[in-house]
DNA sequence: TATATTGATTCAAACGTTTGAACACCAGCG
DNA sequence: CGCTGGTGTTCAAACGTTTGAATCAATATA
């Protein structure tokens, strides 16, 4: 057959098995402007030919001469976070529609995976790059790497504006203040509270939302009833956080009739930890996710949560990269901040508070104990 | 700065600036075997350049020259399907040992998107390709372009050995044994069976090896309760054909204990149909999933499925595209079927029978209604 | 002194494309 | 006959690398 030694059908094997040159075979089989000169019969020969030995244009090649790769580097911290899943449909359909094609890449929950990634962007000469963060995120100086090549990035889960990247981060505090207005709106009292780890930035933003809505409402969070998840690298942890969590809040005694978790997964992580107890939800405990997962959308009874609004985050950032990248590769703009609002999804995990509290059933029923009274938390 | 046109930075560009010729700096900044003989200053001059001016070799350029891209393409049904992830999470651990970068392709359960990516797959010059299949999946004919290139495939979820592709398929038929081997043990004499969508693969073999191992214990399976999940092109459509099924067969009066699902998204929509009718969780009935998904995992009460050992089939594919790039590409080697054993993984939605089956509690108790008799299913 | 040997560097061709410029042919016009 | 203007096709350079072969000192060997 036409092989060359590379084992791919190139230009030239068409070239001599049809008898035409290189030249006229590209033009041909590019469609380029000059192939309206090219008699037709040539035309279909070439094409005819083309087909019958598999041919399919190297894209290295064609990127090295053009100049230009047609592609959006996409990092994303963890692939098979369902976090990520509704991110990445947005930006691959707008980026499809703008004739771009996603290079996708997957730090896999590893933070030294997220440097090597990057470089590999680079070498592969993407046009832009999107950058989907979480925990795992480090704050790597290649990002000015990006910069110095003049390729135009976007991060989503971060706030990054002030080192000059256009970032899209979902309004925690809003978010947080939906949640518990939520839970107020059902009478809810004594709400606990799971905070993210540390060193998530979503976290103090969503807890500052909490407190002002609750203390809209007359109330305060007991202290007793805040936690917070361990710093983690293990990526499923956000589960096990809550579980965890959930045995604690009940081994302490300390009443409570709803929980706010970080996000979905902890909240589902809850709601086990509910259950070996013997508690129902919602009509024992309301429990409220963030984020809207498919996990929270299927489990039974499903998560109410905040919903952030993630295919449309992967949209505007698809958005934002190819517009900075017609706008012209200098056109230094100022780096933007899009905060998109996120909206309270009301399933089945909330309902109104029990009327008596109970806590534990198979050990002495420790109803109501109030916990000893606390200063009230700092503004 | 030392940008030229096209805005990245060359290996020109570093001559330019030390001084020295483009292939010295080529040998230096590629570690070739000949860079022990440029002089140590030469070598760190050069380094420091190409470090200070963000210097970062263009893939596409060196792919051209080495004629190898060092890439498998994966070419994923729906990147944001649970199933797919673990898969994923294989193939990219093994890959980079191997040395290769995956060019992840999401087909996003769109048929039409499917023969779209492979072109691009072949495009980009992978040296392999392993294909993700599942109910979207195109009899295409492009495979047989790929074999044209000679790349090397394989193909996860499908057997395609028969056209000379190497295949994983796990086997479903020892899966569905080990689902309705479970329920006996556990005392179910009335299992409800909802087959997968016509179309799929899967199906058959499952449903085979369910009833081999009833009819093994001297049983039957209902004709009346066994269903069929509409073929579908929606991607989410597991969960909610598992929904609407139950509501079917709760309606229809017909009694049973229990519930094989063909996957763990149906297994929670059966769940949700359950307890909308009031139906408790394993107590009035158990309901078994297939595959081992996240969202199984995470539910509460958790699932109990016939797992697919998912990532060690995609360390699999991974493995025999690279064996197959290293033997050579000539040598065609006759495809081989891979079919790795599920495993049955207990949780907590499976237990014994109701002593009495509830149908509807809020219905008249139709208890025990025996259905008419059947002549017995065909071997 | 002539000739290998080694060390440091460069030449130049090649990878598969694209594309501006050039070419060869033919028709029609003055 | 010399021009102009198509039409159909090809030349050759370029994109950024890599690499076998070549170059050129300087030093060691005969």
């Amino acid at each position: 057959m036409g092989q060359r030694k590379s084992g791919h059908v190139t230009l030239l094997d068409i070239a001599q098995a049809s008898g035409f040159s290189v030249s006229t075979v590209s033009i041909v089989l590019s469609e380029a402007p000059l192939s309206q000169n090219v008699a037709s019969t040539t035309r279909e020969h070439i094409r005819s030919i083309a087909r019958q030995l598999g041919y399919h244009p190297d894209a290295y090649a064609q990127s090295l001469r053009r100049r230009s790769t047609q592609t959006i580097g996409v990092l994303a911290f963890d692939l098979s976070d369902p976090f990520c899943t509704p991110i990445m449909r947005g930006i691959q359909g707008t980026l499809r529609e703008a004739g771009y094609l996603p290079l996708i890449v997957d730090a896999q929950a590893q933070r030294k995976l997220f440097d090597s990634s990057l470089h590999m962007i680079l070498e592969r000469r993407a046009d832009g790059v999107i950058v989907i963060a979480s925990w795992v995120f480090e704050e790597t100086n290649l990002l000015s790497d990006v910069k110095k090549n003049n390729v135009p990035i976007v991060i989503i889960g971060r706030d990054l504006v002030a080192r000059g990247i256009d970032s899209i981060l979902v309004d925690n505090e809003a978010g947080g203040a939906l949640a518990a207005r939520h839970l107020n709106d059902l009478g809810h009292k004594r709400i606990a509270v799971i905070r993210g780890p540390q060193e998530m930035v979503d976290s103090e933003p969503r807890w500052a939302g909490i407190q002002r809505t609750v203390a809209a409402g007359g109330l305060e969070i007991d202290p007793e009833l805040v936690f917070e998840l361990p710093s983690i690298a293990d990526p499923a942890s956000g589960f096990e956080g809550g579980l965890r969590t959930a045995r604690k809040m009940i081994a302490s005694r300390c009443p409570f009739t709803a929980v706010i978790a970080f996000d979905d997964l902890t909240a589902l992580g809850v709601v086990r930890g509910l259950a070996e107890a013997g508690l129902r939800v919602p009509q024992d405990c309301s429990v409220m996710g963030f984020d809207d997962v498919l996990p929270a959308e299927v489990a039974t009874p499903s998560m109410t949560t905040i919903r952030q609004p993630l295919t449309e985050m992967g949209c505007e950032a698809a958005q934002r990269v190819v517009h900075s990248i017609r706008k012209g590769r200098g056109k230094e703009e100022k780096a933007r901040l899009h905060k998109p609002f996120p909206e309270l999804v009301v399933r089945m995990s909330t309902g109104p508070p029990p009327a008596t509290i109970k806590l534990i059933q198979n050990s002495s029923p420790a109803e109501l104990r109030r916990p000893r009274r606390r200063a009230p938390l700092p503004v």
